[in-house]
RNA sequence: GGAGGUGUGGGUGAGUGGUUGAAAUCACCAGUUUCGAAAACUGGCAUACCCGAAAGGGUAUCGGAGGUUCGAAUCCUCCCACCUCCGCCA
């Protein structure tokens, strides 16, 4: 969510935002909306205002028929407000759906473009291994050595189903205690949050209501999220921080629940695309300053890079065009980790960053010493790792001819062993 | 699942229909005092929106949403959270 009054006076700016995202978004009706809840709004407080004067009056006036007239005269002025009140009350509705979607502002760098396959290279480390015989896919590999059961998958857990076995099992839980060994010394909190969330939060994250159709919801209205980013910033919605405590740096594991709803027909074989499965997400608060949110928002991204590089992963950085970011997001870089039995990169990591654009709608807010005004804070998130679609790459970059895989030097201590052969 | 209770400002907590945005107190901030500090004393101390150049004025907010009333923290309905007891269960 934006302040109406940057949306007043910067209607421009809104207007140009939603047609670099490629969303459909007309600033003009809201500010309509906007005025006419103004002006109802005035009317309404001078009555009230009228109506609180002439309350006090009662109490003064101790002549009976005096008070009569007084409360017949506010009788009329109450009939007139309450027909006002329904009005505004059908106004002030779709004020509030237009400003739940009001688009963030793209930082200047975003590139045009409508999909991620404009999205621009702005660097990659590593080399594609050049492969001395046909690599497997993680599909054959993970198969072949027992890591994964696809068929009993699909029977438990139905369309898209999986279940990882052996080193598959280990090599999961091995890069979850991996990225908590190596981040937690950078100052992140380790945590563990909900995956089943209230409603409000992802409301405030952004994922509502635009999203509803890519999650699951529960009987009793909660939903299931797709990221620990919603729990995560939940834990600190309603609230107001002290500027010391800021950065609040923040790694939360879940479980990740996706219906990918608008994508049926992609990516049905393997792990690449599934409805439940684990990460462990970056989230960072802080103050609110452009500058600290594009600092962090570099030092998240090199975060994961870092990871990916201590397991030798070859991958590339993609800064993302408009019409691939989301309503809340101000700029956003993808990781993609080298898949080599389909010659390409695939997304393993994505980095963002929103001003205040979730925190205004979470009601996150620090009390600035200086001035003694509070602020809503500044909140980025990144991936720091997601499991199974990472073991795609690593089992991949990892396999030998013989159609074992070789385990990743910095998980050895994890999974217990060197080498994945059966 | 059944029965009962509670929800007031940063904390504790008073307030059961009328100048109550809300007593008191603690915390906090500023000042007086002090070499400095503590203590004491004095003063200040909510947020959002609207009007206004400002000073200032107005409206709303006592878990949330509705309702009754000229008027609601106070009465009614629904919802949420927490607590206690019983039942059930890991």
């Amino acid at each position: 969510m934006l302040d109406i009054k940057f949306i007043r006076e910067n209607s421009d700016l809104v207007k140009e935002a939603a047609r670099k995202k490629h969303l459909s978004f007309d600033v003009v009706k809201l500010l309509e909306v906007d005025k006419e809840r103004l002006t109802l709004m005035t009317e309404i407080e001078q009555m009230r205002a009228k109506q609180n004067q002439v309350s006090v009056e009662i109490t003064k006036t101790q002549d009976q028929n005096a008070k009569m007239v007084l409360i017949y005269d506010m009788k009329l002025v109450k009939e007139e407000m309450q027909k006002k009140d329904e009005v505004l009350a059908k106004i002030m509705k779709s004020w509030r759906e237009l400003m739940l979607a009001v688009p963030n502002i793209p930082d200047m760098s975003v590139p045009e473009g409508g999909s991620d396959k404009e999205n621009v290279e702005v660097r990659s480390w590593g080399q594609p291994r050049q492969f001395t015989f046909e690599p497997k896919s993680h599909i054959d590999l993970m198969i072949k050595n027992d890591l994964v059961d696809f068929d009993r998958g699909i029977k438990v857990g139905g369309f898209r189903g999986y279940i990882l076995k052996n080193e598959g099992a280990r090599m999961s839980m091995a890069v979850w205690q991996f990225v908590m060994d190596e981040l937690t010394p950078k100052g992140f909190t380790p945590m563990i949050v909900p995956s089943l969330v209230r409603k409000e939060a992802f409301l405030g994250t952004g994922y509502l209501p635009q999203g509803e159709e890519d999650l699951y919801k529960t009987q009793d209205g909660t939903y299931l999220s797709g990221t620990a980013e919603v729990g995560t910033m939940a834990y600190y919605m309603d609230e107001v921080l002290k500027k010391e405590e800021l950065p609040k740096k923040m790694i939360s594991f879940n479980t990740c629940y996706r219906r990918e709803a608008g994508s049926h027909g992609k990516d049905t074989k393997g792990l690449y695309r599934v409805h439940e499965f684990n990460k462990v997400e970056q989230v960072v608060l802080c103050e609110a300053s452009h500058e600290q949110s594009v600092k962090l928002h570099e030092e998240l991204t090199v975060n994961a890079e870092v990871l990916l590089q201590a397991l030798k992963l070859p991958y590339h950085v993609v800064l993302n065009c408009g019409g691939d970011l989301g309503l809340g997001q101000v700029k956003k870089y993808d990781i993609e980790a080298w898949i080599p039995s389909e010659n390409r990169y695939g997304e393993t990591h994505s980095s963002s960053y929103f001003h205040d654009f979730q925190t205004r709608r979470l009601n996150i807010r620090y009390k600035d010493q200086i001035d003694g005004k509070l602020r809503f804070a500044h909140s980025l998130n990144n991936t720091a790792l997601a499991t199974p679609r990472l073991l795609i790459s690593i089992v991949e970059n990892y396999q030998n001819e013989d159609g074992t895989i070789t385990v990743p030097e910095v998980l050895r201590k994890y999974v217990g062993k060197d080498l994945i052969s059966r």
